[in-house]
RNA sequence: GGUGGGGUUCCCGAGUGGUCAAAGGGAACAGACUGUAAAUCUGUCGGCGAAGCCUUCGGAGGUUCAAAUCCUCCCCCCACCA
């Protein structure tokens, strides 16, 4: 453990407040720190929003210590307030099993789990059998009305239209009571969380200082949005997912080299392991050098997400489309990223049309939809009439244009909408 | 339980019998400009292989040549009262 996690995380952009500094540095200094933080299973994957925390605790694990990763099986059953403008749909407990059963695997990608280096717990063990009257007796006594309704999270929620169900109000409690189970079955003292949580977060350590008459910790991050504005992780196509299978690791990558250039650097430091030293390159950087720079991010996200395998064929994939880009070594040397060009275009987003079903051609329009370039019909002759539609990057001039076999290059055809969208159609029979 | 206000296309939000596929804004998409960036400007923005047609204004019925708009019933949300 050659620096402190706190200092760490602080250098790395991840600290926006916490609980008593002193007494948190005395306590990481003296030794392995247990420290969670929750995921709340209300998708079956998690997506670029939840990087921050997830990076956060492989951070914490680096460092030698010992992060617990939960999984709120039984709070999602509730749904957090916190920060939202609308109460949320309740979901129903098997898709709460789903999603739970989803995100384990998402976070061993980052957290080795392995011999209880860390440890993935789900609050559903000790919340759904609570007892409603020993909960209120021994936990709820501790809260005060008063004081939770002035907290931010329930207070613009009072003042809103929609107000504040009975249900969610009960959320911090639950929180604070996961927070001191931990806190006595693993000795667990700090939680971390997204800024939003710092209500939930205070209120745990309330619990655990009127029950045990002791200290424990809360660290939170800031709220990521991007420079323009927009909340982290959504993007026209929709949400980028961690999950392979709903956000192909072409497009995860295609997600990071699209990082504002206002953002590269503080997206470097909060979402690749590269060193400071090297990302401090980028202040000086200009024009070509930042989209090498967003290469590099792109790349090593991508990599941590994913796999290096998967990386390098985003990697190539794009220089086989975008133009190939030499990063020269010297260009943050820690980074992994291929130095040289190999062409492949394997990680680009295909789908296979039946040859004999083509032999008579087929309306362009029609297999962007098949592509899944456009929704409908209409949207993709919108596309062609506005001159976005390519075949094998030929501009396609006229909506009823339809491609027949003289359109095929190597057994595909290559789609592109608009700058940056492509989709590889294989025509014949299936390979397989 | 009572009274009042609401539910409009991805979101916000106008629209109170035809001129409504529904103003305006946001988001998004395309083009131009660029660096796969930002900003800006222009255009597009329910579906259907054109015309024309079809579906949409919480749900189900009804009045009418014509309904997002009027009537009936139902569902849901909000506020105040209890």
């Amino acid at each position: 453990m050659n620096m402190n996690i706190l200092e760490i995380l602080n250098k790395r952009g991840f600290i926006e407040n916490r609980t008593h500094q002193k007494e948190l540095e005395d306590y990481i200094n003296q030794g392995p720190a247990v420290c969670y933080i929750g995921f709340d299973p209300t998708a079956s994957s998690l997506h670029v929003g939840s990087l921050v925390p997830i990076m956060a605790l492989a951070h914490f694990q680096r460092c030698g210590n010992k992060p617990i990763a939960l999984v709120g099986g039984g709070t999602g059953l509730i749904g957090d307030p916190s920060g939202k403008t609308e109460i949320r749909k309740l979901l129903t407990k098997k898709i709460i099993k789903e999603n739970s059963a989803g995100l384990k695997k998402q976070l061993s990608k980052f957290i080795d789990f392995s011999n209880d280096k860390a440890l993935l717990l789900n609050n559903e063990k000790w919340l759904t059998d609570l007892k409603y009257i020993d909960f209120l007796r021994d936990i709820g006594r501790h809260f005060s009305i008063n004081r939770m309704i002035k907290a931010e999270s329930y207070k613009s929620r009072l003042d809103s239209e929609d107000g504040l169900n009975f249900i969610e109000f009960n959320y911090m409690l639950l929180q604070s009571y996961d927070f001191f189970k931990l806190f006595e079955s693993h000795n667990c003292k700090i939680q971390m969380g997204g800024s939003d949580q710092w209500g939930n977060i205070v209120a745990g350590i309330e619990l655990i200082r009127r029950m045990h008459q002791k200290n424990s910790f809360g660290i939170t991050f800031p709220l990521l949005i991007t420079s323009s504005g927009k909340k982290m992780g959504k993007t026209e196509s929709g949400t980028v997912w961690l999950d392979p299978n709903k956000t192909a690791p072409y497009q995860y990558y295609q997600f990071w080299i699209n990082t504002d250039d206002r953002d590269i650097k503080r997206f470097m430091a909060l979402f690749t392991f590269l060193p400071m030293e090297e990302i401090g390159i980028i202040d000086g950087c200009e024009d070509s050098q930042l989209n090498e720079a967003k290469a590099v991010l792109a790349y090593e996200a991508t990599k941590i997400a994913h796999g290096k395998e998967e990386a390098d064929k985003a990697f190539f994939a794009a220089s086989g489309i975008f133009g190939e880009k030499i990063i020269p070594k010297t260009f943050f040397p820690s980074s992994g990223i291929p130095r040289e060009i190999k062409k492949t275009s394997d990680s680009l987003p295909t789908s296979l049309i039946d040859k004999e079903k083509f032999q008579e051609g087929m309306p362009a329009f029609k297999l962007f939809c098949v592509a899944g370039l456009t929704t409908s019909g209409g949207e993709a002759k919108r596309l062609i009439k506005q001159g976005g539609a390519y075949i094998n990057g030929n501009r396609i001039n006229d909506s009823q244009y339809i491609a027949t076999t003289a359109d095929i290059e190597n057994n595909s055809l290559l789609l592109r909408a608009g700058k940056k969208r492509y989709h590889k159609i294989i025509i014949g029979p299936n390979p397989d």
